[in-house]
DNA sequence: CGGCCCACAGTGGTCCGACCACTCCAGTCG
DNA sequence: CGACTGGAGTGGTCGGACCACTGTGGGCCG
Protein backbone atom coordinates (compact mmCIF):
# COMPACT_ATOMS: atom_id res chain seq x y z
CA UNK A 1 0.00 0.00 0.00
CA UNK A 2 2.31 2.40 -1.10
CA UNK A 3 0.05 5.04 -2.31
CA UNK A 4 3.31 7.76 -2.03
CA UNK A 5 4.49 9.14 -4.82
CA UNK A 6 7.60 10.87 -3.48
CA UNK A 7 7.54 14.18 -3.75
CA UNK A 8 5.95 14.29 -7.18
CA UNK A 9 3.13 15.77 -5.84
CA UNK A 10 4.30 18.03 -3.49
CA UNK A 11 1.95 21.00 -3.31
CA UNK A 12 4.64 23.31 -1.91
CA UNK A 13 6.25 23.47 -5.53
CA UNK A 14 4.29 25.83 -6.33
CA UNK A 15 6.15 28.26 -8.73
CA UNK A 16 7.92 31.27 -7.27
CA UNK A 17 6.59 34.10 -8.92
CA UNK A 18 3.72 32.58 -9.76
CA UNK A 19 1.71 35.34 -8.75
CA UNK A 20 1.05 36.75 -12.48
CA UNK A 21 0.34 34.24 -13.95
CA UNK A 22 1.90 30.76 -13.29
CA UNK A 23 -1.57 28.21 -14.04
CA UNK A 24 -0.68 26.79 -16.90
CA UNK A 25 0.38 22.66 -16.24
CA UNK A 26 -0.63 22.49 -12.66
CA UNK A 27 -3.86 23.35 -12.01
CA UNK A 28 -5.42 21.75 -9.17
CA UNK A 29 -8.90 21.94 -7.87
CA UNK A 30 -10.52 22.89 -4.47
CA UNK A 31 -8.71 24.08 -1.43
CA UNK A 32 -6.05 21.45 -0.32
CA UNK A 33 -8.25 20.24 2.56
CA UNK A 34 -11.17 19.51 0.01
CA UNK A 35 -8.68 17.17 -1.63
CA UNK A 36 -7.25 15.22 1.50
CA UNK A 37 -11.03 14.79 2.55
CA UNK A 38 -11.62 12.97 -0.94
CA UNK A 39 -8.15 11.27 -0.45
CA UNK A 40 -9.26 9.95 2.06
CA UNK A 41 -13.14 9.07 1.47
CA UNK A 42 -11.49 7.57 -1.99
CA UNK A 43 -9.27 4.92 0.23
CA UNK A 44 -12.45 4.32 2.15
CA UNK A 45 -14.37 3.63 -0.47
CA UNK A 46 -11.75 2.07 -2.49
CA UNK A 47 -11.16 -0.44 0.67
CA UNK A 48 -7.60 0.79 1.25
CA UNK A 49 -9.09 1.67 4.32
CA UNK A 50 -11.26 -1.09 6.41
CA UNK A 51 -13.78 0.09 9.09
CA UNK A 52 -12.05 -0.39 12.21
CA UNK A 53 -8.85 0.45 10.86
CA UNK A 54 -6.18 2.40 12.50
CA UNK A 55 -4.84 5.61 10.06
CA UNK A 56 -1.48 6.54 9.79
CA UNK A 57 -0.26 9.44 12.66
CA UNK A 58 -1.53 13.08 11.83
CA UNK A 59 1.75 14.21 11.09
CA UNK A 60 2.77 10.95 8.94
CA UNK A 61 -0.67 11.68 7.08
CA UNK A 62 0.07 14.90 6.29
CA UNK A 63 3.93 14.37 5.14
CA UNK A 64 2.24 11.41 2.85
CA UNK A 65 -0.24 13.56 0.94
CA UNK A 66 2.41 16.65 0.74
CA UNK A 67 0.46 19.13 3.11
CA UNK A 68 0.71 20.44 6.53
CA UNK A 69 -0.41 18.89 9.60
CA UNK A 70 -2.99 22.05 10.18
CA UNK A 71 -4.51 20.97 6.84
CA UNK A 72 -4.32 17.79 7.37
CA UNK A 73 -6.29 18.02 10.86
CA UNK A 74 -8.75 20.25 9.41
CA UNK A 75 -9.69 17.20 6.66
CA UNK A 76 -10.14 14.88 9.50
CA UNK A 77 -12.20 16.87 11.90
CA UNK A 78 -14.61 16.88 8.56
CA UNK A 79 -14.53 13.58 8.49
CA UNK A 80 -14.68 13.37 12.09
CA UNK A 81 -17.90 15.49 12.25
CA UNK A 82 -19.65 13.48 9.75
CA UNK A 83 -18.67 10.06 11.46
CA UNK A 84 -16.26 8.72 8.90
CA UNK A 85 -13.53 8.71 11.36
CA UNK A 86 -13.22 8.95 14.93
CA UNK A 87 -10.26 10.38 17.19
CA UNK A 88 -9.39 8.95 20.22
CA UNK A 89 -6.98 11.03 22.29
CA UNK A 90 -3.35 9.83 22.96
CA UNK A 91 -4.07 6.80 20.59
CA UNK A 92 -4.62 7.51 17.45
CA UNK A 93 -7.39 7.87 14.39
CA UNK A 94 -9.50 5.47 13.40
CA UNK A 95 -12.23 4.60 10.80
CA UNK A 96 -15.56 4.22 12.12
CA UNK A 97 -17.71 0.72 11.62
CA UNK A 98 -19.27 2.77 8.91
CA UNK A 99 -23.00 1.83 10.73
CA UNK A 100 -26.18 4.01 9.59
CA UNK A 101 -26.03 5.33 13.74
CA UNK A 102 -22.16 7.11 13.00
CA UNK A 103 -22.64 8.29 9.46
CA UNK A 104 -26.20 10.12 10.48
CA UNK A 105 -25.83 11.80 13.63
CA UNK A 106 -25.20 14.57 11.65
CA UNK A 107 -29.17 14.39 10.81
CA UNK A 108 -29.75 15.56 14.43
CA UNK A 109 -28.14 18.77 13.67
CA UNK A 110 -30.40 19.71 10.84
CA UNK A 111 -33.81 18.88 12.77
CA UNK A 112 -32.12 20.95 16.06
CA UNK A 113 -31.10 23.78 13.41
CA UNK A 114 -34.30 24.02 11.41
CA UNK A 115 -36.71 26.69 11.63
CA UNK A 116 -40.49 28.29 10.32
CA UNK A 117 -41.78 25.69 7.63
CA UNK A 118 -38.94 23.06 7.66
CA UNK A 119 -39.72 21.87 11.34
CA UNK A 120 -43.40 21.08 9.55
CA UNK A 121 -41.48 19.39 6.53
CA UNK A 122 -39.19 17.11 8.95
CA UNK A 123 -42.46 16.41 10.57
CA UNK A 124 -44.23 15.15 7.63
CA UNK A 125 -41.14 13.25 6.42
CA UNK A 126 -41.06 11.51 10.08
CA UNK A 127 -44.69 10.56 9.70
CA UNK A 128 -44.23 9.23 6.25
CA UNK A 129 -40.95 6.75 7.56
CA UNK A 130 -42.43 6.15 11.24
CA UNK A 131 -45.54 5.01 9.69
CA UNK A 132 -43.87 3.12 7.37
CA UNK A 133 -41.66 1.36 9.88
CA UNK A 134 -44.43 1.10 12.27
CA UNK A 135 -46.09 -0.85 9.93
CA UNK A 136 -43.15 -3.18 8.90
CA UNK A 137 -42.52 -3.84 12.88
CA UNK A 138 -46.24 -5.42 13.41
CA UNK A 139 -45.38 -8.05 10.72
CA UNK A 140 -41.60 -8.90 12.18
CA UNK A 141 -41.64 -7.75 16.27
CA UNK A 142 -39.92 -10.67 18.07
CA UNK A 143 -41.80 -11.55 21.82
CA UNK A 144 -38.43 -9.66 23.25
CA UNK A 145 -38.79 -6.29 21.37
CA UNK A 146 -42.35 -6.31 22.18
CA UNK A 147 -41.88 -6.81 25.85
CA UNK A 148 -39.78 -3.98 25.21
CA UNK A 149 -42.09 -1.63 24.21
CA UNK A 150 -44.64 -2.54 26.67
CA UNK A 151 -42.12 -1.51 29.03
CA UNK A 152 -41.30 1.79 28.13
CA UNK A 153 -45.35 2.40 27.50
CA UNK A 154 -46.38 1.31 30.73
CA UNK A 155 -43.26 3.28 32.55
CA UNK A 156 -44.87 6.40 30.53
CA UNK A 157 -48.31 6.04 32.03
CA UNK A 158 -46.98 5.46 35.20
CA UNK A 159 -45.15 8.73 35.72
CA UNK A 160 -45.78 12.62 36.04
CA UNK A 161 -42.24 13.40 35.46
CA UNK A 162 -42.21 15.01 31.74
CA UNK A 163 -38.39 14.06 31.46
CA UNK A 164 -39.07 10.75 32.04
CA UNK A 165 -41.86 10.59 29.77
CA UNK A 166 -40.28 11.75 26.98
CA UNK A 167 -37.45 9.81 27.52
CA UNK A 168 -39.55 6.53 27.38
CA UNK A 169 -41.81 7.95 25.06
CA UNK A 170 -38.63 8.03 22.60
CA UNK A 171 -37.70 4.56 23.66
CA UNK A 172 -41.11 3.25 23.06
CA UNK A 173 -40.48 4.80 19.01
CA UNK A 174 -36.99 3.35 18.71
CA UNK A 175 -37.94 -0.29 19.99
CA UNK A 176 -40.99 -0.18 17.11
CA UNK A 177 -38.28 1.09 14.48
CA UNK A 178 -35.69 -1.15 15.29
CA UNK A 179 -37.87 -3.85 14.86
CA UNK A 180 -38.28 -2.94 11.19
CA UNK A 181 -35.22 -4.54 10.55
CA UNK A 182 -33.42 -1.48 8.61
CA UNK A 183 -30.95 -0.13 10.76
CA UNK A 184 -30.37 3.29 8.51
CA UNK A 185 -33.93 3.87 8.73
CA UNK A 186 -34.25 3.98 12.12
CA UNK A 187 -30.77 6.58 12.51
CA UNK A 188 -32.49 8.58 10.30
CA UNK A 189 -35.34 8.66 12.39
CA UNK A 190 -33.33 8.80 15.49
CA UNK A 191 -32.46 11.95 14.01
CA UNK A 192 -36.02 13.17 13.30
CA UNK A 193 -36.89 12.61 16.71
CA UNK A 194 -34.02 13.66 18.94
CA UNK A 195 -34.48 15.40 22.19
CA UNK A 196 -33.94 18.50 21.86
CA UNK A 197 -35.98 18.50 17.95
CA UNK A 198 -38.85 17.44 20.29
CA UNK A 199 -38.82 19.53 23.01
CA UNK A 200 -38.88 22.28 21.04
CA UNK A 201 -41.95 21.11 18.95
CA UNK A 202 -43.92 20.08 21.67
CA UNK A 203 -43.16 23.19 24.07
CA UNK A 204 -46.36 24.34 25.20
CA UNK A 205 -48.47 21.21 23.46
CA UNK A 206 -48.44 19.84 27.29
CA UNK A 207 -51.32 21.95 27.99
CA UNK A 208 -55.00 21.38 26.89
CA UNK A 209 -54.70 17.46 27.65
CA UNK A 210 -52.57 16.65 25.03
CA UNK A 211 -51.08 13.65 27.41
CA UNK A 212 -54.05 11.84 27.46
CA UNK A 213 -54.56 11.64 23.26
CA UNK A 214 -50.84 10.85 23.42
CA UNK A 215 -51.74 8.08 25.62
CA UNK A 216 -54.67 6.96 23.32
CA UNK A 217 -52.59 6.98 20.19
CA UNK A 218 -49.68 4.84 21.63
CA UNK A 219 -52.33 2.36 22.97
CA UNK A 220 -53.09 1.91 19.45
CA UNK A 221 -49.85 1.49 18.04
CA UNK A 222 -49.46 -1.02 20.77
CA UNK A 223 -52.41 -3.20 19.98
CA UNK A 224 -51.66 -2.68 16.18
CA UNK A 225 -48.75 -4.68 16.66
CA UNK A 226 -49.81 -7.08 19.14
CA UNK A 227 -52.65 -8.12 16.31
CA UNK A 228 -49.74 -8.12 14.05
CA UNK A 229 -52.11 -5.97 11.91
CA UNK A 230 -49.20 -3.55 9.59
CA UNK A 231 -52.23 -1.48 8.13
CA UNK A 232 -53.54 -0.66 11.41
CA UNK A 233 -50.02 -0.05 12.67
CA UNK A 234 -49.37 2.12 9.76
CA UNK A 235 -52.41 4.18 10.19
CA UNK A 236 -52.35 4.26 14.60
CA UNK A 237 -48.25 6.30 14.01
CA UNK A 238 -49.46 8.16 10.93
CA UNK A 239 -52.09 9.06 13.07
CA UNK A 240 -49.78 9.89 16.40
CA UNK A 241 -47.64 11.74 14.35
CA UNK A 242 -50.36 13.46 12.31
CA UNK A 243 -51.12 15.31 15.54
CA UNK A 244 -48.38 17.07 16.08
CA UNK A 245 -47.68 17.72 12.66
CA UNK A 246 -51.51 19.07 12.76
CA UNK A 247 -51.19 21.29 15.89
CA UNK A 248 -47.54 22.58 14.68
CA UNK A 249 -49.45 23.74 11.03
CA UNK A 250 -52.04 25.47 12.89
CA UNK A 251 -49.39 26.77 15.11
CA UNK A 252 -48.01 28.64 12.46
CA UNK A 253 -51.00 30.12 10.35
CA UNK A 254 -53.12 32.23 12.77
CA UNK B 1 -25.40 37.96 25.65
CA UNK B 2 -21.87 38.08 27.70
CA UNK B 3 -20.30 35.24 26.33
CA UNK B 4 -16.97 36.90 27.71
CA UNK B 5 -16.32 35.92 30.68
CA UNK B 6 -13.56 37.87 31.25
CA UNK B 7 -9.86 37.56 31.75
CA UNK B 8 -10.83 34.44 33.01
CA UNK B 9 -10.90 32.21 30.11
CA UNK B 10 -8.26 33.95 28.30
CA UNK B 11 -5.89 31.16 26.54
CA UNK B 12 -2.64 33.09 28.06
CA UNK B 13 -3.93 33.43 31.50
CA UNK B 14 -3.47 30.14 32.21
CA UNK B 15 -2.13 29.68 35.46
CA UNK B 16 1.31 28.69 35.77
CA UNK B 17 2.02 25.29 37.33
CA UNK B 18 -1.62 24.68 37.50
CA UNK B 19 -0.42 21.21 35.97
CA UNK B 20 -1.21 19.18 38.90
CA UNK B 21 -4.31 20.31 40.09
CA UNK B 22 -6.27 23.36 39.53
CA UNK B 23 -9.03 22.10 38.24
CA UNK B 24 -11.49 23.81 40.57
CA UNK B 25 -13.22 26.18 39.15
CA UNK B 26 -12.95 25.54 35.46
CA UNK B 27 -13.76 21.76 34.38
CA UNK B 28 -14.72 22.43 31.11
CA UNK B 29 -16.02 19.37 29.13
CA UNK B 30 -15.49 18.24 25.96
CA UNK B 31 -12.10 19.58 22.99
CA UNK B 32 -11.74 23.59 22.86
CA UNK B 33 -13.08 22.83 18.99
CA UNK B 34 -15.98 20.80 20.03
CA UNK B 35 -16.98 23.43 22.53
CA UNK B 36 -16.18 26.48 20.08
CA UNK B 37 -18.79 24.45 17.58
CA UNK B 38 -21.45 24.40 20.35
CA UNK B 39 -21.14 28.24 20.78
CA UNK B 40 -21.48 28.70 17.22
CA UNK B 41 -24.55 26.77 16.96
CA UNK B 42 -26.27 27.91 19.77
CA UNK B 43 -26.16 31.40 18.82
CA UNK B 44 -27.55 30.48 15.11
CA UNK B 45 -30.49 28.97 17.25
CA UNK B 46 -30.97 31.27 19.31
CA UNK B 47 -31.20 33.72 16.36
CA UNK B 48 -28.11 36.01 16.95
CA UNK B 49 -26.69 34.56 14.04
CA UNK B 50 -29.47 35.13 11.50
CA UNK B 51 -29.52 33.50 8.05
CA UNK B 52 -27.45 35.15 5.32
CA UNK B 53 -25.36 37.21 7.79
CA UNK B 54 -21.34 37.42 7.88
CA UNK B 55 -19.63 36.71 11.20
CA UNK B 56 -16.85 38.18 12.52
CA UNK B 57 -13.36 37.17 11.78
CA UNK B 58 -12.08 34.13 12.58
CA UNK B 59 -9.16 35.98 14.29
CA UNK B 60 -11.62 38.13 15.59
CA UNK B 61 -13.72 35.45 16.73
CA UNK B 62 -11.31 33.59 17.93
CA UNK B 63 -9.93 35.86 20.14
CA UNK B 64 -13.65 36.39 21.16
CA UNK B 65 -13.93 32.70 22.10
CA UNK B 66 -10.73 32.48 23.94
CA UNK B 67 -8.96 29.98 21.84
CA UNK B 68 -6.83 29.98 19.15
CA UNK B 69 -7.10 30.88 15.30
CA UNK B 70 -6.44 26.52 14.75
CA UNK B 71 -9.00 25.68 17.15
CA UNK B 72 -11.78 28.35 15.46
CA UNK B 73 -10.81 27.05 11.95
CA UNK B 74 -11.18 23.87 12.67
CA UNK B 75 -14.49 24.83 14.07
CA UNK B 76 -15.47 26.55 11.09
CA UNK B 77 -14.83 23.87 9.01
CA UNK B 78 -16.59 21.73 10.79
CA UNK B 79 -19.53 23.68 10.61
CA UNK B 80 -18.51 24.30 6.94
CA UNK B 81 -18.99 20.79 5.93
CA UNK B 82 -22.29 20.85 7.73
CA UNK B 83 -23.26 23.36 5.31
CA UNK B 84 -23.76 25.83 8.11
CA UNK B 85 -21.69 27.68 7.54
CA UNK B 86 -20.07 29.33 3.64
CA UNK B 87 -16.54 30.24 3.61
CA UNK B 88 -15.52 32.97 0.63
CA UNK B 89 -12.07 33.65 0.48
CA UNK B 90 -10.82 36.60 0.21
CA UNK B 91 -14.42 37.85 1.56
CA UNK B 92 -15.65 36.15 4.55
CA UNK B 93 -17.59 33.85 6.54
CA UNK B 94 -21.14 34.09 6.15
CA UNK B 95 -24.00 31.29 7.45
CA UNK B 96 -26.09 29.98 5.03
CA UNK B 97 -29.81 30.04 4.54
CA UNK B 98 -29.99 26.98 6.23
CA UNK B 99 -32.21 25.82 3.60
CA UNK B 100 -32.75 21.82 3.59
CA UNK B 101 -30.52 21.55 0.57
CA UNK B 102 -27.75 23.57 2.48
CA UNK B 103 -27.93 21.11 5.28
CA UNK B 104 -28.35 17.86 4.02
CA UNK B 105 -25.75 17.79 1.47
CA UNK B 106 -23.52 15.51 4.03
CA UNK B 107 -26.45 12.99 3.40
CA UNK B 108 -24.65 12.18 0.14
CA UNK B 109 -21.70 10.88 2.01
CA UNK B 110 -23.16 8.51 3.36
CA UNK B 111 -24.97 7.11 0.72
CA UNK B 112 -21.47 7.22 -1.03
CA UNK B 113 -19.73 5.62 1.58
CA UNK B 114 -22.05 2.90 2.66
CA UNK B 115 -21.54 -0.69 1.06
CA UNK B 116 -22.50 -4.17 1.63
CA UNK B 117 -25.78 -4.28 3.47
CA UNK B 118 -26.30 -1.06 3.98
CA UNK B 119 -26.75 -0.18 0.50
CA UNK B 120 -29.93 -2.26 0.38
CA UNK B 121 -31.02 -0.69 3.43
CA UNK B 122 -30.19 2.79 1.57
CA UNK B 123 -32.36 1.66 -1.50
CA UNK B 124 -35.38 0.34 1.02
CA UNK B 125 -35.43 4.23 1.97
CA UNK B 126 -35.57 5.73 -1.34
CA UNK B 127 -38.60 3.32 -2.10
CA UNK B 128 -40.27 4.40 0.83
CA UNK B 129 -39.46 8.61 0.22
CA UNK B 130 -40.11 8.04 -3.28
CA UNK B 131 -43.01 6.32 -3.09
CA UNK B 132 -44.55 8.80 -1.58
CA UNK B 133 -43.10 11.37 -2.88
CA UNK B 134 -44.26 10.44 -6.37
CA UNK B 135 -47.99 9.48 -4.93
CA UNK B 136 -48.45 13.29 -3.36
CA UNK B 137 -47.07 14.38 -6.51
CA UNK B 138 -49.77 13.17 -8.52
CA UNK B 139 -52.02 15.23 -6.52
CA UNK B 140 -50.30 18.51 -6.97
CA UNK B 141 -48.25 18.68 -9.68
CA UNK B 142 -48.48 21.56 -12.14
CA UNK B 143 -48.77 21.56 -15.94
CA UNK B 144 -45.07 22.87 -15.94
CA UNK B 145 -43.65 20.68 -14.12
CA UNK B 146 -45.60 18.17 -15.81
CA UNK B 147 -44.08 19.60 -19.36
CA UNK B 148 -40.37 19.29 -17.44
CA UNK B 149 -40.75 15.76 -16.27
CA UNK B 150 -41.98 15.03 -19.87
CA UNK B 151 -39.46 16.48 -21.45
CA UNK B 152 -36.89 14.70 -19.17
CA UNK B 153 -39.00 11.30 -20.14
CA UNK B 154 -38.56 11.68 -24.10
CA UNK B 155 -34.75 12.78 -23.93
CA UNK B 156 -33.80 10.09 -21.60
CA UNK B 157 -35.67 7.61 -24.65
CA UNK B 158 -33.96 9.59 -27.43
CA UNK B 159 -30.39 9.06 -26.52
CA UNK B 160 -27.81 5.87 -25.96
CA UNK B 161 -25.07 7.66 -23.97
CA UNK B 162 -25.74 6.11 -20.57
CA UNK B 163 -24.48 9.51 -19.29
CA UNK B 164 -27.05 11.23 -20.93
CA UNK B 165 -29.40 9.05 -20.09
CA UNK B 166 -28.49 8.98 -16.15
CA UNK B 167 -28.43 12.57 -16.08
CA UNK B 168 -32.03 12.64 -17.70
CA UNK B 169 -33.25 10.17 -15.32
CA UNK B 170 -32.13 11.38 -12.33
CA UNK B 171 -33.91 15.00 -13.20
CA UNK B 172 -36.96 13.38 -14.33
CA UNK B 173 -37.35 11.67 -10.63
CA UNK B 174 -36.15 15.28 -9.56
CA UNK B 175 -39.02 17.15 -11.23
CA UNK B 176 -41.76 14.66 -9.77
CA UNK B 177 -40.15 14.76 -5.95
CA UNK B 178 -40.06 18.38 -6.02
CA UNK B 179 -43.64 18.50 -6.88
CA UNK B 180 -44.54 16.93 -3.68
CA UNK B 181 -43.64 20.04 -2.08
CA UNK B 182 -41.37 19.34 0.78
CA UNK B 183 -37.73 20.38 -0.02
CA UNK B 184 -36.84 18.84 2.93
CA UNK B 185 -37.60 14.89 1.21
CA UNK B 186 -36.16 16.31 -2.09
CA UNK B 187 -32.63 17.04 -0.64
CA UNK B 188 -32.65 13.87 1.53
CA UNK B 189 -34.26 11.97 -2.09
CA UNK B 190 -31.12 14.27 -3.85
CA UNK B 191 -28.69 12.42 -1.37
CA UNK B 192 -30.43 9.07 -1.95
CA UNK B 193 -29.94 9.00 -5.33
CA UNK B 194 -26.78 10.90 -6.37
CA UNK B 195 -24.87 10.25 -9.02
CA UNK B 196 -21.67 8.49 -7.73
CA UNK B 197 -24.42 6.69 -5.23
CA UNK B 198 -26.67 5.40 -8.56
CA UNK B 199 -23.52 4.42 -10.68
CA UNK B 200 -22.29 2.25 -8.17
CA UNK B 201 -25.43 0.12 -7.77
CA UNK B 202 -26.26 0.55 -11.61
CA UNK B 203 -22.64 -0.73 -12.13
CA UNK B 204 -23.69 -3.67 -14.77
CA UNK B 205 -27.15 -3.43 -14.39
CA UNK B 206 -27.22 -2.72 -17.86
CA UNK B 207 -26.93 -5.76 -19.28
CA UNK B 208 -30.20 -8.22 -19.90
CA UNK B 209 -31.76 -5.31 -21.40
CA UNK B 210 -32.49 -3.56 -18.24
CA UNK B 211 -33.01 -0.17 -20.45
CA UNK B 212 -36.36 -1.90 -21.72
CA UNK B 213 -37.81 -2.14 -18.23
CA UNK B 214 -36.56 1.28 -17.22
CA UNK B 215 -38.18 2.65 -19.81
CA UNK B 216 -41.64 0.88 -18.98
CA UNK B 217 -41.78 1.61 -15.61
CA UNK B 218 -41.27 5.59 -16.25
CA UNK B 219 -43.88 5.24 -18.35
CA UNK B 220 -45.98 3.93 -16.02
CA UNK B 221 -45.24 6.49 -13.66
CA UNK B 222 -45.54 8.99 -16.05
CA UNK B 223 -49.43 7.84 -16.94
CA UNK B 224 -50.20 8.16 -13.45
CA UNK B 225 -48.90 11.59 -13.07
CA UNK B 226 -50.74 12.41 -15.90
CA UNK B 227 -53.90 10.67 -14.80
CA UNK B 228 -53.59 12.40 -11.19
CA UNK B 229 -53.74 9.14 -9.46
CA UNK B 230 -51.88 8.94 -6.26
CA UNK B 231 -52.01 5.32 -5.43
CA UNK B 232 -50.90 4.21 -9.04
CA UNK B 233 -47.98 6.61 -9.00
CA UNK B 234 -46.97 5.00 -5.43
CA UNK B 235 -47.18 2.11 -6.74
CA UNK B 236 -45.51 2.58 -9.94
CA UNK B 237 -42.48 4.28 -8.09
CA UNK B 238 -42.40 1.75 -5.35
CA UNK B 239 -42.30 -0.94 -8.23
CA UNK B 240 -39.43 1.41 -10.02
CA UNK B 241 -36.87 1.28 -7.20
CA UNK B 242 -37.97 -2.18 -5.75
CA UNK B 243 -36.73 -3.25 -8.94
CA UNK B 244 -33.51 -2.33 -8.64
CA UNK B 245 -33.71 -3.64 -4.85
CA UNK B 246 -34.26 -6.85 -5.64
CA UNK B 247 -31.75 -7.23 -8.20
CA UNK B 248 -28.98 -5.60 -5.40
CA UNK B 249 -30.31 -7.92 -3.06
CA UNK B 250 -30.08 -10.88 -5.28
CA UNK B 251 -26.97 -10.11 -6.04
CA UNK B 252 -25.59 -9.86 -2.50
CA UNK B 253 -27.54 -13.51 -1.78
CA UNK B 254 -25.71 -15.71 -4.41
C1' DC C 1 -16.37 64.91 -16.24
C1' DG C 2 -16.84 59.87 -16.40
C1' DG C 3 -15.12 55.38 -16.61
C1' DC C 4 -11.34 52.22 -16.18
C1' DC C 5 -7.41 50.36 -13.67
C1' DC C 6 -4.43 49.46 -10.00
C1' DA C 7 -2.70 49.44 -5.38
C1' DC C 8 -4.09 48.39 -0.80
C1' DA C 9 -6.29 46.69 3.13
C1' DG C 10 -8.93 42.88 4.88
C1' DT C 11 -10.05 38.05 4.89
C1' DG C 12 -9.72 33.15 4.44
C1' DG C 13 -6.10 29.34 3.20
C1' DT C 14 -1.79 27.20 4.26
C1' DC C 15 2.25 26.23 6.60
C1' DC C 16 5.55 25.73 10.48
C1' DG C 17 7.31 24.57 14.97
C1' DA C 18 6.51 24.20 19.65
C1' DC C 19 4.28 22.47 23.69
C1' DC C 20 0.46 20.16 26.33
C1' DA C 21 -2.62 16.11 27.56
C1' DC C 22 -3.61 11.64 27.06
C1' DT C 23 -2.93 6.52 26.03
C1' DC C 24 -0.44 2.61 25.81
C1' DC C 25 3.14 -0.53 26.83
C1' DA C 26 7.24 -2.27 28.47
C1' DG C 27 10.44 -2.49 31.98
C1' DT C 28 10.95 -2.26 36.80
C1' DC C 29 10.25 -2.89 41.54
C1' DG C 30 7.97 -4.87 45.47
C1' DC D 1 3.68 -12.77 39.88
C1' DG D 2 1.40 -8.43 40.05
C1' DA D 3 1.13 -3.42 40.64
C1' DC D 4 3.63 0.69 39.59
C1' DT D 5 6.15 3.90 36.87
C1' DG D 6 8.46 5.66 33.41
C1' DG D 7 8.89 6.95 28.33
C1' DA D 8 7.45 6.92 23.61
C1' DG D 9 3.87 7.96 20.56
C1' DT D 10 -0.36 10.28 19.44
C1' DG D 11 -3.98 13.69 19.12
C1' DG D 12 -5.09 18.65 20.93
C1' DT D 13 -3.84 23.46 21.25
C1' DC D 14 -1.32 27.39 20.44
C1' DG D 15 0.84 31.54 18.09
C1' DG D 16 2.83 33.56 14.32
C1' DA D 17 4.15 33.89 9.59
C1' DC D 18 3.15 34.13 4.81
C1' DC D 19 0.23 33.31 0.54
C1' DA D 20 -4.07 33.93 -2.37
C1' DC D 21 -8.13 36.03 -3.11
C1' DT D 22 -11.81 39.79 -2.78
C1' DG D 23 -13.61 44.27 -2.44
C1' DT D 24 -12.97 48.96 -2.61
C1' DG D 25 -11.38 53.45 -3.05
C1' DG D 26 -8.38 56.77 -5.24
C1' DG D 27 -5.90 58.08 -9.01
C1' DC D 28 -5.10 58.00 -13.83
C1' DC D 29 -6.51 58.10 -18.56
C1' DG D 30 -9.75 59.08 -22.15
Amino acid sequence: MDETPPGATEPGATEPGATAHGDGPAPPKGTVTQRAIERIKTMIREGSLEPGQRLPAERDLAARLGISRSSMREAIRALTILGVLEARHGSGIYVTRLEAGDLLETFGVVADLSRGPRLVELLELRRILESTATSMAAARITPDRLAEVEKHLTAMNATDDPEQILAHDLAFHRAIVASAGNETMTAVLDGLSSRTFRARVRRGDQEEGAFERTRREHAAIHRALVARDPEAARAAAAAHVGEVERWLRSRREP
